[in-house]
DNA sequence: CAGTGGTCTAGACCACACG
DNA sequence: GTGTGGTCTAGACCACTGC
């Protein structure tokens, strides 16, 4: 990959969940074109997949605007993420096999290994490739791409706040019981324990931001 | 609009859905840009909105292909569909205001009219215009263009396979009681209530499919 | 009417898949 | 290596917005 459009891609994300480009501010093509050094379609392919993340938003006829990266916008397309993931919880624990279980164990047993060693980095990682090995398990591609769209946004805005460290203790609790729940192959309690798990990420992504802003 | 994407996608969606392109079928760029007298973007575009209303699918580097339109995969199309819509039945129950009560009775008035008078594509027209309502007072346009960008699939479907008239008093009924949920705020009504009648239209619709099938 | 967004053409180019 | 998908350039064109 790594094409024109991946990289204007990343630079306007960065650009905007930093707060380099205000919310409301008009994005011309032509403007993005000169700037990036590129033609329109790559800036076109960039918007196209921002508006997918939610960062943007596009009117027919009148272009794209930078959205508002607040605690009130971001609640919304977690409510997105919420609906998807907990379906995928739902039938991941109706199709969950042992191996599949062993599989997550093992990963998170990782996961907690860098934890302890201090590892905030890979730990988040792991803990992508967990969420990716239930994903898999429920064997629902439409659903997992929707889901995953909206990780690049996170994970960037994670980056710009930071992790609290004391976070973590709590997402491997999560992990244990939600692990329980597919093996026991309880749809609804695992729906439940994801999207009460998605919650709690929010509710310390908007904490942080909250700090951020007002220090 | 009405450009030349828009064109082939119409064309395309038709041809699967009748079943004229078999499910598998690969694809090829070149051949349908011959086919349709274009050039590769708009026939990329397509594509890419066929994705998106799941009656194909991409792989990197390998094309698309026809995915199958059997009752097995409508079911996954089905739910994301429901995940998302019954999400935002809570969101309406919760902020419905008077007026928008209002124009859903005036609208479900509008729809047994045409019921009663036989004029099915009107009702079905109208239908339409109700549930676009519903993710109004919900006010969360990301996910109605989740749920939206299927209806195009689901509208192809029940014009191949027919609608039974006799679906028409259960979906009227349905209705009505969804109303009386928003009306009394009832969240988890409200969302229980659109799930069952978004299972049921799937139900008809399997069946319509399967009656076709082997008749 | 000017500015802008959106789409399209025609063709070049690279990466990957498959034989 | 050939075919194909995917991306990109450069520029033309039309539709719509808003002065």
């Amino acid at each position: 990959m790594s094409g024109a459009a991946e990289r204007i891609l990343d630079r306007l994300r960065g650009d905007i969940v930093s707060g380099h480009l205000r919310s409301g501010t008009h994005l011309k093509i032509d403007y993005l074109a000169a700037r990036y050094d590129s033609s329109h379609m790559p800036i076109r392919e960039a918007l196209r997949l921002l508006e997918g993340e939610g960062l943007i938003v596009r009117e027919p006829n009148r272009g794209a605007r930078v959205r508002a990266v607040d605690p009130r916008s971001i609640a919304t397309i977690f409510e997105v993420r919420i609906s998807i993931e907990s379906m995928l919880a739902r039938r991941a624990a109706a199709l969950a096999a042992p191996a599949d279980i062993a599989l997550l164990e093992d990963v998170q047993d990782a996961i907690e290994a860098r934890s302890e060693a201090g590892d905030t980095e890979g730990a988040i990682a792991l803990n992508r490739r967990f969420h990716n090995i239930i994903e898999d398990i429920a064997d629902h591609a439409d659903a997992a791409a929707i889901a995953n769209r909206q990780c690049e946004l996170l994970d960037s805005l994670w980056r710009v706040y930071g992790v609290d460290p004391s976070r973590l203790g709590g997402v491997n609790s999560d992990h244990r019981y939600i692990i329980q729940a597919l093996r026991d192959r309880c749809p609804e309690t695992a729906a439940i324990l994801v999207t009460a798990h998605i919650i709690k990420g929010r509710m310390d992504l908007v904490r942080r931001m909250l700090e951020a802003s007002a220090p």
